[in-house]
DNA sequence: CAAGTGATCCAAAGCGCTTTGATTGGTTTC
DNA sequence: GAAACCAATCAAAGCGCTTTGGATCACTTG
């Protein structure tokens, strides 16, 4: 069923249905009714790629995930951003599309994508400190917002980021507070901007105390389960082992986690562990009470907000650019407690 | 730049342009070089909805992922899946557009898809033993193809599938080798067709060796990693315990292992594990060593197949239904060991 | 040499929609 | 009662591409 079918069907123009069915004011109440009901008994839906010609908007939106070899993007994360913001983009009427492609075609896909002009907008996945996607995308003249931010970019641009500073900062504190003055950082890849960010956080608490940063306690790598058990394992050999652990990731922190098990210690008791959650649907931290004291953040929130702002930019392109700026919560789990004191 | 504008340049008419880009055989070789450059230099890529609408493909292939309440589907597998299917998609020139609906809207989603037009054809996921989704898209008249099966659904169509039956009836044969006889399923939710085929390899095995499955260690639920130490706790204080644990998910398993810990247990001397192993990119099983015993099946892999067995359908529309069968592989690792004696 | 044959190229129609710029017939206005 | 206006509708152009059905020209062919 096509526009002309349907209105032959209704003995009307194909102008006066298109505007019945669009809303348009110039119709009257009855005919738009009749239209309205007609279409819908014969399941008519306009052809996206008739209407997206006609209007030149696309009505979709391009997420480009890069297939990193570290694989840092197709992580449990991901998953969770992309249902929030596909939520918000079904509600607008927006699709998603998933581009996938290897790193070093990942130009090639963001000037494919505005050339061949299927996606209205962008949304720019894990950004690293100096992005060099962020000015070509600008350059290129394609809307976009970013999932995070990058430090060293100074022209403004649209963004949605988490406050992995201020997150970070609460929780050395908050481990402070309880005593440890040993505390291990168990960060993503320095690259990534949010592990900047965090790094930052972490120094800032110490330094405001005086306590200079130990470089053997800070740790960055890709956040697998494995690479938190590792950790644990390697610094509770050192001479001062760390009596607190600050991780990037729950997944890092299930390691971590059963390291210290592993070596007879009672997390909250003997050691501390204070995990960044992204609150990730299948990957929930405890039941009622949480197993890990952490700084909250849904992902999934993240992904619902920053496609609202993307698409609220595309719909007024002459605004200038949108941020939004969220804090994390802190979240009192089992898996803190006091410094012990050194025997 | 479009075509219009390219042909000017070139001093050609838009027809031959168009068949030099396409390849068409009615253009003289060195025309065809002098299109193919100078579209390059000005970075020329036809218009894709342009495209779509004279040629008929949207050379687009949709995946709908139900926002279940259970979260089965947003799951970690979904995005290694996704990255698998989009490399093919790539490849082949394909875009992926995505559509996260609730569950009582999918019917609608799958009309829309079809009626909007925006998709050549549909990646099914999650199967349900009898799914009214199948016959569905039948009626509806769109390609598509199945990641898993539907047992009870009985006409022909396109999927591809491991071999859930024959993988866990060979796990539960190694387990029953090892003299495990109390072995306890930790499956997923059985209204899921994988599950479903999972405990009939199970059962399968036991009864083959005249051992009545105890339905009090029979579980289904939905595969988290708390989902895996609920369990592991509640069946170790049974009065004979399972001595064997079958998990469907490598993220139960971790829980798994973390109940057999907290326990004062050893995982492959006091209780054995396998589990299944989707060879998640960022939850590996182990480094060199398998961590656990599994068997493994890159779900990733089966992404990238699903994709092409699609794509080669959605060509040949003629061709009767494909389907592809993988077998997971068993991997020993340092989980599973002969059962202890019991004193 | 007229007719036939390829090899190249082109004009124009068409894909299904939106939107511009009429065209109606009925109402108001002075 | 003519001019002006308004509400409701329509015909046709246009979005950027592909594709059909010629056109053109240089060569063969008998």
């Amino acid at each position: 069923m096509n526009l002309k079918e349907l209105s032959a069907l209704l003995g009307l123009s194909q102008t006066t249905v298109s505007r019945a069915l669009n809303g348009y004011p110039e119709v009257s109440e009855a005919t738009r009714r009749r239209v309205m009901q007609v279409a819908d008994e014969h399941n008519y839906r306009p052809n996206t790629r008739a209407k997206a010609l006609a209007t030149g908007r696309a009505m979709a939106i391009g997420h480009v995930i890069p297939l990193s070899t570290q694989h840092e993007m197709m992580n449990p994360i991901f998953g969770d951003f992309i249902a929030g913001a596909g939520e918000s983009y079904s509600q607008a009427g927006y699709d998603m599309v998933l581009s996938l492609v290897a790193d070093e075609d990942q130009s090639r896909a963001y000037h494919e994508m505005f050339a061949k002009r299927n996606v209205d907008g962008i949304v720019l996945h894990a950004p690293k400190m100096q992005d060099s996607r962020i000015t070509m995308l600008q350059e290129i003249g394609l809307p976009f917002a970013v999932h995070g931010r990058a430090t060293d970019v100074t022209t403004p641009y649209s963004w949605l980021d988490v406050n992995n500073t201020s997150a970070f900062r609460r929780a050395t504190d908050f481990l402070l507070d309880l005593g440890h003055r040993h505390i291990c950082l168990v960060n993503g890849q320095e690259s990534m901007d949010f592990a900047f960010r965090r790094r930052e956080g972490y120094a800032a608490a110490l330094q405001a105390r005086d306590i200079a940063p130990d470089p053997a306690l800070m740790f960055a790598g890709e956040m697998t389960e494995v690479y938190g058990y590792d950790t644990v394992r390697r610094t509770q050999s050192l001479e001062t082992p760390p009596t607190a652990y600050l991780v990037s990731s729950i997944i890092a922190a299930f390691g971590v986690r059963r390291a210290i098990e592993e070596l007879g210690l009672v997390m909250g008791r003997d050691v501390s562990v204070i995990t960044h959650d992204d609150d990730l649907s299948y990957l929930r931290n405890g039941a009622e009470v949480p197993v890990f004291t952490a700084t909250r953040s849904s992902v999934r929130d993240a992904g619902r907000r920053l496609a609202k702002l993307l698409i609220s930019q595309i719909e007024a392109p002459c605004a200038s650019p949108l941020t939004e700026l969220l804090e994390a919560e802190l979240t009192v789990g089992r898996s803190t407690g006091p410094a012990p004191h050194r025997t």
